[in-house]
DNA sequence: CACGCGTGTGAACGGCGTTCACATTAGCGC
DNA sequence: GCGCTAATGTGAACGCCGTTCACACGCGTG
């Protein structure tokens, strides 16, 4: 299966690295079909074979780049004791969402490409943007919000609304502050302001509940 | 300056009408400099007479756009009952921020056009983006923070962090319902979603001065 | 060995943003 | 009223884009 001076050996996969690496430095405006099809070394016509269009290249490679996410998140989610499930559950919530933020000052181009407007961020439940972790971006932060469900601290009912709260708040920032007016925003700052947003989700959570009592 | 044969007559305001026009039922993709020079019966090339290019023509819908905002935003200022001043401010707060997410809902291409990542959001800041009411939709809600800092509830050294958290909570709410994964919502649970995001933030606004104290 | 099917090619189409030389005309000084 | 200038609109062209289609190639199977 090697390159055969006429045959790739493996165009999808470079096609789709090149992809990515295009993202990276220039966010999902810079991955068009015929670049990608530059890169690999092959025509334009031969992405075809591959991907039914322009769109669909950049679904799959949203849904790559999704998967970044959720390990990124992982690693944060990792060093969270996990002694009391109540106090991990608190814990989660705030690592999942700094390691949101983190990937997208980390990875711009690739966050704006993972959770680009217009179609993309639905893919966000894709079974295939799962990470190494096994798990979506989404399901990360689900996870947190199960053990607060087990703990019966939020009931199912308010589970949705407990998600929504949490998803706007740090997606909204980490936008503002990638391509936002937040974004020239200091490191140390910046870091101050995410602290910030995952604590407001914690007090948004607990309202959640409060209401209820 | 009537039509003439060969002038237009005022092709300028023509091409942001109709930009503002496809915007409002496409989106900002659906703004193109030929698609706008044919609705005007016009050369595209005529469109550089009035505008730099695409970006500038982009640019300037934007800021139509985002005075849109703002004075939807001022609309529900305005139903607040003007009291006590540390009431205000809290209802103020809500209320920007409700303008905001229905202004999204009920013009999801204006509000693309107006919050259109890479660039756009920047021009928030900007004198033009004024509406009839005289503010940009950023300074509409600085009008309910101030209130706050005059109150002393916020110092002044805290008012950029409860901004950015404002922001950031609305903002991403109002994303995800219009183009992400909570554009399914039926309008009910979204509004009382609404309601539990701007509640969050005045949480979240409350704890910056708790931190303080 | 032959054949089929998966894969890559090359040329073409229409659309886009943009440029430039050129045509038209409004407004102004005389 | 006349002619000049500067502003405005034209038309053709360039290079990019996504996409299609008839065709060429060669690996794997029968």
């Amino acid at each position: 299966m090697a390159r055969s001076g006429y045959f790739h050996g493996d165009l999808r996969r470079a096609l789709l690295d090149a992809g990515l690496e295009a993202a990276r430095s220039d966010g999902p405006e810079g991955v068009s079909v015929r670049e990608l099809a530059r890169v690999a070394g092959v025509a334009p016509s031969a992405v075809y074979r591959h991907f039914e269009g322009h769109d669909e290249l950049l679904f799959e490679l949203a849904l790559r780049a999704q998967s970044m996410v959720a390990d990124a998140m992982e690693t944060e989610l990792a060093l969270v004791p996990s002694g009391d499930r109540r106090a991990w559950a608190d814990g989660a919530i705030a690592a999942t969402g700094i390691g949101y933020i983190r990937f997208a000052w980390q990875e711009p181009g690739l966050f704006r490409l993972a959770f680009r407007t217009r179609g993309d961020l639905e893919a966000a439940h894709d079974e295939r943007g799962r990470g190494a972790c096994g798990r979506t971006p989404y399901e990360q932060l689900e996870l947190a919000l199960d053990a607060l469900v087990e703990v019966g601290e939020l009931t199912e009912q308010e589970r949705a609304g407990a998600e929504a709260l949490a998803w706007s708040a740090v997606h909204g920032f980490a936008v503002l502050t990638v391509e936002g007016p937040l974004r020239s925003l200091d490191a140390q700052t910046r870091e101050a302001f995410a602290v910030r947003i995952v604590e407001m989700v914690r007090l948004g959570l607990a309202q959640c509940a409060g209401t209820r009592a």
